[in-house]
This record gives structure tokens, sequence and C-alpha cells, in this order.
DNA sequence: TATGAATGAGCCTTCATTCAT
DNA sequence: TATGAATGAAGGCTCATTCAT
């Protein structure tokens, strides 16, 4: 591998561990083991590694997405694979996840807009899905961009709150996720009527 | 207004501005225009400065919750009213919320579990409803804790995802507030089988 | 006991412990139960505490070394129980021994030489003492006055070894203090040509 | 010449003259013509530079005691010589002398003692050469170990006293040393009877 | 591609001291 | 006699970055 993926690897866990303002240059060398102005050669400064950061992990959680979609399946089930797999991805790359969004773009106003909004991608992807359920009747939904930004910003909270370890240690996170996944789905799906 | 309340606000703005690791005393002195040396008469140091403000929001937050609730609600009206609550809090006191919510535990390992976790009470009195409304039979739900802590977590969720500015600009973020808290209660409402 | 007393004996305390540059005004106040301003209504600053430390350090020794002293005694006692006063003051009283020796002139030229070197008088009490002794043939000695400083010396190094902790743990200081003080002391005794 | 030993050789100056607590590293940085900051590329902190000079001194120490001593020698000769050696030392080198020997234990607790006490082995030597003497009967002494601190002690408070400037103006001080010393050790010489 | 040496700026904190009360 | 509030200076130390090699 690399040096630079090194580089990239050890700055996650530190973005993580540390935070934004602590992360420091010389601990990822030390913990890369290169000098710290090796990091120099492959990165211009502290904010590009960042944003360098920033964009490989924007890039792995579409790919997660995308990758278990599959063109057969109707809308619904698609939209919640999407969900659950944007969880997942959450759960399982927590860094990754944190590196997305615990960085808000006001807070760097150094970095390109453009890059960094790259994720809204993701939300057209989603809003997409609704957008043909709503066409075919399977989705009772007004706006699918709306609609897409809610489901959205609800697994989010979801996912943030057992990231961040505010779940009440009584109870059992998978079982939260399912059901709170499904409710979030299940609210947009319309409602049969009893026959 | 004492020099204690100008200092906690200046760091409340600069917290949220520059994050955790990133405010500094210095600065706080600056903008608070006293000499950094001075803040050391008020507060002990950058930790109980940090704690005193989290402690404050909190303070502020369930405050701001009780008082828009009355005795005389029924559990659903309660429910619905907290939640707006909750979110309009978070929209309106931005900066109290995310040094709530926004710093993570991580970053400040030396604070005292048991104050920071104060906020837990919250959640609590979420729960308390909730299972007021299963007794009743108007909210249909299975574990009134596990329900308190999805509402909550959805409805962090769409706070956050406004405060970060990350809804698209597109989007009218209070017709998205209304649909969202309506959709999240929604869901735990029994649902009336027609006739 | 006045507030003056009371500073005095803390800064006793803080100056032996923390050494003479990290003794502070701050630390003294607050062990002393008073505010750091008023440290400065009974001495005028740092420097003068710790010239009156120092003064009142001189006079407890001088006033120890003359108590044992008894003008019936012949010079070789009065010698013998000179330097056992005074090793024994400087084991007994560790603090204002140190307090006395550990800061050296040149250490603090603020101070007025002519108070710093009124411990010079004990020496000359001791030269008085061996002058006596050379007159009626008890003591052996060339110069009062350079034998006065070889004794004081030597009896210097015996205390300050066992204070500053230096004495192997093997060695039990008592009987350490004892031979070395006889030896010192015989050196200076005329030697009785046997018969 | 490198900026370590710079470094050091200031530190050495501004040790002995402020105290190891007023010893700052800036003044160093200041005194060596660098940035603070250089200073930590050579030692870890300021606790490390200090262990640093002691142990160079404790082996300069060492190394002239040793360089005196001759194999041919017997053990009067040898406790003559490394007598002298002790004091010659002590008062050609008083800044490595004194930071063995002034920088009181008390000040520094976060020294390792094992490297705090290689000192010992000095007196060992001591020792070592007094019990060679005992055996022989050049000597007069009950425990070699014991005996050599007393030696040790009084050397030591001879140099003390002249380093520390203490000594009488009207004394000579080569004068004062060279009795002084003989003193010292004639006291452990064998009496020979007179014929 | 890699690094050791160097640095100015900034960090949190403590200091001795002053001033108004 | 006593103090709370205030401060400029200094403390040890870490940071991102540059430069010569």
């Amino acid at each position: 591998m690399s040096l630079r993926e090194d580089i990239l690897e050890v700055s996650r866990i530190l973005l993580v561990k540390d935070g934004f303002g602590k992360m420091s240059m010389r601990k990822i060398a030390k913990r890369a083991g290169v000098s710290a102005t090796s990091i120099y050669l492959h990165f211009q400064n502290k904010d590009e590694l960042l944003l360098a950061l920033i964009e490989s992990s924007i890039a792995k959680l579409a790919a997660a997405l995308k990758d278990n979609l599959s063109d057969s399946d109707d809308s619904i089930t698609k939209l919640e694979k999407m969900a659950r797999s944007f969880v997942d991805f959450a759960l399982e790359n927590p860094q990754e996840y944190e590196i997305i969004y615990m960085v808000r773009p006001e807070e760097m106003p150094k970095f390109p807009k453009e890059k960094f909004q790259q994720i809204r991608k993701i939300y057209q992807m989603l809003a997409t899905i609704i957008g043909e359920g709503k066409r075919t009747g399977a989705l009772e939904v007004d706006d699918p961009l709306m609609s897409a930004y809610m489901v959205w910003a609800q697994l989010h909270g979801v996912a943030s709150v057992i990231i961040s370890k505010r779940l009440d240690t009584r109870i059992p996170s998978e079982e939260f996720v399912s059901q709170a996944v499904d409710h979030i789905i299940q609210g947009f799906i319309t409602q049969k009527t009893p026959a």
C-alpha cells in the first residue's frame, strides 16, 4: 500500500479520535512511521489532507449504497435497501461516517464547496427512487426531494445517536435500528385500504 | 451584566464556531475585552468553563421542554408539544443545542460522566409521556423507553440537518420541520380501524 | 498569633518544600487562609518576605547556640557543646537551616548584604571560643578564625548530607553524627604526650 | 560544536545561576541563540534536559576521581588523592558540582531515583579504599562505609562553603582547603605511638 | 521520494503585583 | 487591616510549516 494511503488511514483514525481541531500532522506522521515532512509530499497542507479524507469517505459511502441496489427491485425494496445500507454503513464505518457529517460546511470555508457538496448526489439517488415510487403509486409522497431529505434526516438521527454513544445502555442497538428504519420507511408507504 | 456571563456568552459562540479543540482561552478573553488571566478568576480552567457551558445549555433545554407542557393535556398533545418544543429549541438556540449534542463525548474525557449525562432526564420525560399514552391506548408502542429514544433520535436528525446547513436550499425548512415532526409522531399513534 | 507570623510560618514550609524559585505568594496566601493581597500589607514584596524569613531563621539559630553555652564551661566543653548544638539545630529545624544555607548571596543581589551576613556573628562566636582554648593551651590551633571556619564547614557538611537525604540508608544517622562531631572536634584538641 | 552541547552548556550556567525552578527553557534558548522550540528537538522536555545535565556532571566527577588514582599507590595515598581530587573538582567545576549536590532531590521528584543515585558509586569507591587501609592496618576505622561517608560529608562541607562564597574574605581559600583536607584525612590514620 | 533541523505563533496556565473598595 | 478583580509577563509545551540536504 502506498504511503499516501497509509497517511489517509492513520489520519482517519486520529481525526475521529482527537477531533478536527486536535488532529495533528505530527501525530499522524509518528503513527504512520514517517517524518512529518513527508506528509507534505503527498498533501499540500492540513486542509488538503482533510479534504482528501472527506472525499474518500464520501466515495466509499456512495459505493456502498450503489452496491446494494439492484435494477430489478421495485421502488419500495430499493428504498428499504438503501435506508438499511445507509445505517449499516454508518455503524460499520463510523470513522468514515463521522468524517462526512462531523465537519460542517461553514467550519471550513477554505474547502471548495463543490467538492464538499458532492454528498448531495446521494440524496438525489434517494429522491429518484422515491420519485419512481410516487409514479407507480407505491409511495405516498408529495415532494420526492423533500421526502428524500426527511428519510435521510431521520436515518441520520438514528445513526448519530448510536455512533455518538448516546443511546441508553438498556436499549439493544440492533433492535433499535430495525424498528427505527422500519418506522421511517413505513411512513411513506401507501396505506392499503383494508378490504 | 457580570463578566462571568460575558465570558460564557463569548465562549458559547467560539465553541460552536471553532469546535472544542480550537476554542482558546485567549480568543475568548480578547473577544470579551479582558485579559486572558481574568477568565481564571471565574473558571478554574478550560475544562470547567466548558462544563459550565454544557450544564447551562442542558438546563436551558430542559426548562424549555418543561415550560411548554401542561398537565391537563392528553398524552398525544403532550408528545406533540414536546417534540415541537425540542426542534424549536434546537433551531432557535442552535449554539446551545450544538453544545449539548455536537461536542462528542470522546473529545472531553475528563468530564464527570454523571453531569454530562444529566441530559438523559429529558428522554425519561419523553418515556413517561409515551408510557402514559400506552396505558390509555392512545399510543401503540412496545417499549416506551425505546420509543422515546426513537422519537428523540429522529427529531435530532431533523434538527441536526438544518442546523448544520445540510438541507437542500430548494427545500423550505419550516415546511420540512412541520412535515417531519408530524410524520415522526404519527407513526406512534394508534391506527384507527376504518369502520 | 499575628497574621504576619502565620505568613512567615507558611512561607517557611513552602520555601523548603518548593524551593526558592517556586515558592509563590498565592500558594502562601491560600495556605495561610488569606487573600494574596493581604501579604502585601505585611511585606513589601516577595523579596522582603524572603529576607524576613532568613533573618528570623538566623536569629533562631543564634539563640539556639547561645542558649546551650554556659560561662563556667571550659573551652573544650564550650566547643563541643556548640558543635553539637549546631548540628542538632540543623537536624531539628531543617527548614530554618535550609533557609539560611540554601540561598546563596549571589543568588539574590537585591538583599542588603549586611543583613544577610549577620550569620557571620556565629562564626565569630566559634572563633572566640577557639581563641580562648588556644590561649589556655587546650586547643592546638594556628589561626582561630580559620579553625572556626574549618569546624563549621565540616559540621555543615555533616548536617547537609543528612538533611538532603544523601546518607546511605544503611548508616544510622545518629551514630554518624556522633562519630563525625567527635572526629571534627578531636582534631583540634592538644595531643597529650604520653609520659 | 553541536547545538545539543551548546544547550547543555547554557543550561548548566542558568541552572546554577537561577536555580532549578527559575531556569527557563526560553532563557536557555535565547542565550543559545535558538528558538525555544529547538530545544525540544534535542531534549524531550525540561526534566530530560536536567537529567542529562546531572548525568553528565556525575560522569565528569567520577572520571576525575578515577583518573587521579593509581593502582600502585598505598591506601593512604589513594585516600589523600581522592579527597584532594574531590575538592579540586568541586572548586574547578563549581557548576557541575552544584548541579550534583545543590539541586535538592525533592525539587525534582520525577527523576528516576536509580539514575540520580548513581553518584553513590563514588562513595563505594571511597569505602573500598578505606576498607583496604583497614585490612593493612594503615587506617584506624570501624565501619569503612560509615567512614567513607564521614570523609565525604566533611569534604563536601569544605567545598560547599567555598563555592557558595560563605568563607570569610580574610581567609585564603587555598590554605583553608589544604588544612581542612589534611585534617579530615589525618583523623583516620593510625596514630603512631612515639618511641 | 524522504528527512532532520529549525521556527513563529499559539496553546493553557501561573506569577507578582496593583487598584478600588 | 483586608479583599476581589484585574493584568502584563512569563512559564513549558505543541503546532503547521519551511528549508537544505
